[in-house]
This record gives structure tokens, sequence and C-alpha cells, in this order.
DNA sequence: TACAACATTAGAGTATAGTCTATACTTGAT
DNA sequence: ATCAAGTATAGACTATACTCTAATGTTGTA
């Protein structure tokens, strides 16, 4: 499919492919055997790495991590080893992010009493 | 207090406190009767602010929305039912954000498996 | 009194993650 | 053949959250 289909399946801008597609997490094939156009193509595959960095997105992983476990995942330039260690990092940070957030909620329901309670 | 030993007992840089100061989420307050200078003092509540504000930046919370939840906990403009309003409307993007950082756990968990038995 | 260490403001610079514009070429329907 | 709609690249622009520099003034100790 070209760019305007990925964008229509995902919900992401023609722009924002654009710009992850430059940032190395995606990446269009061109056809060779059409000499007329410069077209990207995009298969499946793509739009399921689009969905995984929308997600990644919204828990906090920054371009830079997204593209580490993208690799992790499709890429076959790294080991076994290599991979696995680094989505062990990944799981660790989000145990962390889970502690800090269930944290955040205990303060903030604390809040709420205090306010609740005409004590502040 | 002054900003350098606000700076030294939060671990927050002068620079960072000082944008703090001017996005409106603590506020030194001047001595008038001191006249010489200009200096801004700050107080313990201060400090306690800036460690909220640590906390709140790694759960992904916007300064602006820091603004509004120090703002719903020391501010005298807002009404209680107002306060608890915003709480709780920070209290559901949290649970949002906990179970999103859950399934992001879920899937690269799955990444891990795949690698380890060799299904990619 | 000298001067290092502290304080202030204004504004410039940086990194991240987009978002948009300009220019130009290609494709598909009429 | 025309022309709207699609595609590509380069680069400008925006928002957020800092981070730093410059210029200038104040304070405290030797």
């Amino acid at each position: 499919m070209l760019i305007h289909e990925l964008s229509k399946i995902t919900g992401i801008s023609i722009h924002t492919i654009r710009f992850y597609e430059k940032s190395g997490l995606i990446s269009g094939k061109r056809d060779e055997t059409i000499k007329s156009n410069n077209y990207f193509h995009y298969d499946e595959e793509t739009a399921e790495k689009l969905e995984f960095i929308t997600d990644a997105k919204s828990v906090g992983f920054t371009i830079r991590e997204i593209g580490q476990i993208i690799d992790a995942w499709y890429n076959k330039k790294f080991s076994k080893d290599e991979k696995v260690e680094l989505l062990d990092q990944k799981l660790i940070s989000l145990e962390q992010k889970l502690k800090e957030i269930k944290d955040m909620k205990k303060q903030i329901s604390k809040f709420k009493e205090d306010i609740l309670n005409d004590r502040c």
C-alpha cells in the first residue's frame, strides 16, 4: 500500500509517518520494477509497527527507545542475547513507571482526602 | 531560604527552579523590609512542591497539569468541588496510564518469549 | 576595600517530537 | 489533454521543557 492508505488505516498523519520513516522506525520499500516514480510501498508489518509506536509513545518511550525495541523485534542485525537484554531493560523501566504511577495515585488520593476533610 | 539553598536541598538546578517560577508552579516571596535587593525567599512548602513536581514529571504530567494539581492543593482561588473534580480527572488519567503500561509489559514480554523460542 | 560567591532579568540556544509549506513530479478519471 | 488527487524532498515552524549566557547588582569574608 502507499502512504495515503497506511495513514488511513493507522490514523497517523502522512507527515508523521514520514517523520517516523526519517527517524528510522519504519521503512517503506521502493518498487524497482516501476521506473516512473519513487513511491514508497508499505506492508501490514509497517501498520503493526505504527500501532506499536502509538502505544509505546503513550507509555512514555522516546522515539529512540521505540526504535531499539522495534529493532530487537524485527532486525536481524542483533543477537538473541542482545535482543533479550534490551527487552529486559525495557521491562524493568516499565516496572519502575508502574511503581511511580501507583505512588502518584496514592499521593493525589491523599490530596483529595485532605480537601474533602477540609485539612487544607 | 534563597534559591541556592533550595537548589541544594532539592537537587534541582537554579535555572530549572527559575523556569518553574516563571511557569507559575512555585513562587518565592520578596522580603519587603529589605530594600537593597530583590532576592526571592523560599520556604519548606516550596521544597515540597519541587519534590512533587519531580515525581509528577516522571509519571508524564506536563508542566501545565502539574500547575493545576498544585493549585488544587495550595490555592485558595478554587472551590472544594473544583479541586476534587480536577484531582479525580488526574486519578482517572493515572488509571489509564497504569493500564497502558501493563498492556505494554505484556506485549514486550510476548516479544521476548518469541525471541527466546526462535519464533522470529 | 577587594573579590568570590551569590542574586536578578532578558533573552538565546538545545533536544524532542512533531506539523506544515513550497516546489515539483506522477497517476487516474473524465 | 486536463486536472484533481496523490507522492517526494527539503526545509521552515511550533510547542514543551529545559539549559545556558550576558549583563548587572548585592553580600559576606579576608
